[in-house]
DNA sequence: GTGCCACCTCAAGTCCACTTGAGGTCAAGG
DNA sequence: CCTTGACCTCAAGTGGACTTGAGGTGGCAC
């Protein structure tokens, strides 16, 4: 009787109930019965939970999580897959810098007019290198809470 | 007569003509003019592109480029929205970077099931604590062309 | 036993950043 | 002059990840 129902999971984990009976249907996660109507959950399902967190943080669609996730980890059936999405997060990870610095930068330089600071500058010709690029597209949404 | 139609600004930036349509509707990028029905733009709009491409790869909404990019750069109106968009930024770095090196692991490591190994525990370690805090949430959507 | 309320299902709606489609127009080339 | 083709407008559609709403049900407290 260790089985968790879905508010105790959805207040474990700080996923709505609704995100939860969503990532069911869509077979990300699975209860493992009923009390009444309500679902209940394993345990496991909380580790699983911070599996499909962490695979979303990395820019993986829901779709790719049910593929290459499975509950002991990551499946293997396909490391080059797993190797390129690591050097697609390099691209990503060298972007954030470069804007974090340039945000940075730009709250505390007094210049007026950012086009001429030649730090902002260098900053832009990276966004203009990767659009060029165009190969590895990223966006990256954060929005405070 | 230096003026770029949009075709040419679509070419030299990779974005297609109907977003500058739709960048223009929203108020983020102007024409200065028409050849016939045609669009014209000032040069400057390449470096206006970059910008948003810049602000689009951190994270930000077109609406909150509209707001804090100017063409002269950075509006400097809230700085401490710059430097709290720079601390997301550091967290989401974070994650990528934990996620990165996740992958990297797991497709080197033999082990069959990463729940075992110690690195990966880690590493979900990681994203179970962002997901405990739910303050700055962030997303990353990366694909492949 | 009976009422409440949190859960249930299923369909539809929302948000963001675009894209697509239908129907129209105009500068340039033949 | 007339065709052509690239652009135009405006409305509607797309995809991902959920959320919301209407109407239903069952365990638990009284």
């Amino acid at each position: 009787m260790f089985d968790l129902d879905i508010n105790e999971v959805s207040k474990k984990v700080g996923v709505p109930a609704s995100t939860l009976r969503f990532y069911e249907e869509k077979g990300l996660i699975a209860s493992v019965g009923r009390r009444g109507l309500r679902r209940l959950f394993d345990p496991d399902v909380l580790e699983r939970l911070a599996l499909i967190a962490l695979g979303r943080s990395a820019g993986f669609t829901l779709e790719e999580i049910g593929r290459v996730f499975t509950r002991e980890g990551l499946r293997q059936i396909d490391r080059k897959m797993l190797a390129s999405k690591a050097d697609e997060l390099d691209g990503s990870i060298r972007k954030l810098t470069a804007m974090r610095d340039g945000l940075r930068h730009a709250a505390a330089c007094p210049a007026p007019g950012h086009m001429q600071c030649p730090t902002f500058r260098r900053l832009l010709g990276l966004a203009v290198l990767r659009t060029a690029d165009a190969k590895a597209r990223a966006r990256v949404r954060a929005k405070a809470s």
